[in-house]
DNA sequence: CTGAAAGCGCTTACAG
DNA sequence: CTGAAAGCGCTTACAG
C-alpha cells in the first residue's frame, strides 16, 4: 500500500525565507510580500529582498506555501488512460506543449494524472483534496461524468474537446463541425460525385461533430450522404472502414477520413486495390499530423491546432482561477484546409 | 512575475487527519502510522482507522505531508523543450505511459517540467529545493550537464538515453548499438551490396550509437561502410539525406534509416525517383512507431520498447529512493527486428 | 509600508 | 503498541 518513498532522507540544506529576511534586513512578512508581488512594499525593501534572493539562490518551499496559503500553485492534467492510447500520441503531446507554453512565466506546476478504469474515486478524492487549484481534462470517452463531478465539487475545470457527459462544464474544442464541412465542400468542388466518409467513434464528440459537419456539407450541395463507415482512430480501423466503403460502392471517387491516422490505413487499402489517389479516389484527412505531409501521396487534410488547444484550455482555467468573470462557457478554435496531393 | 493563482479562495472543506482519529477513537499518531503502513499498529486500531478513512473519504493533504515529512512524494519528469519537438511525440508519449504504469500503486505524483534554454538555473533551483524526491530526465541534447548538476546536488536522477554530458549518472537506454548492428546484418543477409545509412544527429547518443552499430555490422561482414548521410529525426531531413545518398551512389540498393520518422521522408524520395522498395532499394527503419506498419510499403524496422524504457527508468529511480543498494549504473533494453515488406 | 504571531495539516522523535 | 507535543516553512490577518 505504501510504496511511496521509503527512505527517511536527511533534511536537505536549503535556504529558507527567514535567512533571506535576515540577509535583506527585513521581516519574513516583507519577504513574503515581495515574493508574492504584493503592492505595498517600499522600493528599497523590494530591492534588498530581490538581491538577497538571487544571491542566496532561494527558491520558496512549495509545500509550505500550499499549506499556509491554501493554494496549491499547481494544476492537474487528467488524461483517460484509454483515451491516451487511442486519440493517439501526437494529440496528447501537442496539447501538453500548449499547456506548458501557457504556464510558462506563471508559477504553477503541472501534475499529470491518468484516470484508470476503477480508480475514479481515488482520483476524485485526490483532485478535490486541495492538492490542485484546477483541472484540465482531455481524451474523454462516452458519457464520462468526471468533469461534472469535479465542477460540482467546486473545482475549476476545463475540458479539451466537447464533453458529452458533462454539459455546462467549460470546454475548448477545435471547430470539428466546420472543418468537416469544409472538407466536404472541397471534395464537391473537385467535381467528385460519390463521396464517402470514414467517421470516428460514435461515442466521442469529435467523431460525432466531424460526421455531422460532413453531412451538412453534403446536404447543402444536395449530394447524398449515405456512404459512411466507422473507425476508432487507428490505422487498422481506417483500413477496414475503407474496405467497407469500397464494398458499399465500388465506384466511390472520394472519401473524407475523420483522422489522418485512419487515412493512413485507408491509403494503404486504396493502394492495394489499385486505386490511384487522387486520380481514382480523392482523400481528405483531419488533424494535419506530421505524418500527413509524408504520406504517399501527401495528404490533403483539415488542420487543427492542437497546441493552441492546450494553450487556450490553460488560459481559460488560469483566468478563472484569477477570479475573472464573464468567461466564455466554451471556445471553438478555427480549422483550416491544407491542400496537398491526395485531394 | 507572480501570476500564480491570484484569487484567495476559501479554504476547501475537506476532512482532516484529526477527524479520522476522532472517528476511529485513536490518536493522530496512530492514524498517521496506518496511512504510512508502519508496522507497530494493532490490527484493531488499523481496521478502525481504515474504516474511518474510507467512510469519510479522507485523502491526506500532500502539502502537509511533504512539509512535515521532508519528502515530496513526487518525482519530476524533465524534458528538454527542444528535444520534445525533435525526438518526436511518440517517443515522449510512450515514455510517459511507462512512467505512469510503474508509478501506479505507489503514492507518488508526477510533475512534468520542460527545460527551456535560459531557464536552467530556475529549473535546478526548483528541483533541488526539495519539491521532488527524484528526477527523470529525457531528450537530452549534446553535452547537457543537467543530470550531472542534479546528481551532484544529491538529488537521485535517472536519465533516459545515454547522457553524453553526464557520465556516471544512472541511465536506461535501448540497445541502439545492437539494434543497428542487427539491421545491417539483415540487409547483408538479403544479399544487398551497396548499403547506406541515414544517421541521426551527431551530437546525440542515440544518433552515435545507431551509426556505430551499423558500422560494426558492415565491417564484420567486410562490407564498406562509407555511404553515410545525416538527418535530425524529421521526415524532411530523411528526405534530404536520401537524396544525398542517391547522389553519392546511384546504384545503392539498401539503406538503414536510424529512425522511422526519417524513413518516411526517405520512402517518399525513393518513390519520387522511381525506385521500387524493396526490389530496387531495401529500407530498414528504427523505433517501430505506429506509422511503420502503415507506411507504403510497410516498413521493416528495429523495434524499441519505449514504454518499457519509461517503466525501467521509474523502477530504477524508485528503487534508489527506497534505499536499495547495488543498483546497476545503467540498463540496456533489448531491441528486435520487425520484418515487414520494405526489407 | 512593516513586523510579531498564529496557524495551515501533517510526521516524528520521545516517553510511556 | 500508543499518545502528547514540537516543528516543518510558509501566508495572513492584525496592529501599528
Amino acid at each position: 500500500m505504501t510504496d511511496a518513498v521509503d527512505q527517511p532522507r536527511p533534511r536537505r540544506a536549503t535556504t529558507r525565507l527567514e535567512e533571506v529576511a535576515r540577509a535583506a534586513g527585513v521581516s519574513k512578512s516583507t519577504v513574503s510580500r515581495v515574493i508574492n508581488g504584493e503592492p505595498y512594499v517600499s522600493t528599497k525593501a523590494r530591492e534588498a529582498v530581490s538581491q538577497a534572493i538571487s544571491r542566496l539562490g532561494y527558491s520558496p518551499n512549495q509545500a509550505a506555501r500550499t499549506l499556509a496559503g491554501n493554494r496549491a500553485n499547481c494544476i492537474a492534467l487528467v488524461v483517460s488512460e484509454q483515451g491516451s492510447r487511442v486519440l493517439a500520441d501526437p494529440f496528447f503531446a501537442g496539447v501538453l506543449r500548449g499547456v506548458h507554453a501557457e504556464l510558462a512565466g506563471r508559477r504553477v506546476q503541472l501534475v499529470l494524472m491518468m484516470s484508470k478504469e476503477g480508480d475514479e474515486q481515488d482520483l476524485v478524492n485526490y483532485l478535490c483534496g486541495g492538492h490542485v487549484d484546477g483541472v484540465l481534462v482531455i481524451s474523454l470517452h462516452g458519457q464520462d461524468p468526471l468533469p461534472r463531478v469535479l465542477a460540482d465539487a467546486g473545482l475549476p475545470t476545463v475540458v479539451g474537446g466537447r464533453p458529452l457527459g458533462a454539459a455546462g462544464v467549460p470546454y475548448v474544442d477545435s471547430d470539428n463541425f466546420n472543418g468537416a464541412l469544409e472538407a466536404a465542400r472541397h471534395l464537391i468542388g473537385l467535381g467528385r460525385k460519390k463521396i464517402g466518409t470514414i467517421a470516428g467513434p460514435r461515442d466521442m464528440a469529435v467523431g460525432m461533430d466531424r460526421l455531422a459537419g460532413w453531412k451538412r456539407g453534403m446536404s447543402q450541395a444536395r449530394v447524398p450522404a449515405d456512404l459512411v463507415a466507422y473507425g476508432d482512430f487507428t490505422p487498422e480501423s481506417g483500413a477496414t472502414a475503407m474496405e467497407e466503403l469500397l464494398e458499399l460502392d465500388p465506384s466511390l471517387d472520394a472519401v473524407f477520413v475523420a483522422a489522418d491516422i485512419m487515412a493512413l490505413g485507408a491509403l494503404q487499402v486504396l493502394h492495394a486495390r489499385g486505386k490511384r489517389v487522387p486520380e481514382d479516389v480523392a482523400v481528405v484527412g483531419f488533424d494535419d499530423l506530421m505524418i500527413a505531409s509524408t504520406a504517399v501521396p501527401p495528404l490533403t487534410t483539415v488542420r487543427q491546432d492542437v497546441e493552441r488547444l492546450g494553450r487556450t484550455m490553460t488560459w481559460r482555467l488560469m483566468s478563472e482561477l484569477a477570479g475573472e468573470e464573464n468567461l466564455p462557457p466554451f471556445l471553438l478554435l478555427p480549422t483550416s484546409m491544407v491542400t496537398r496531393v491526395s485531394a
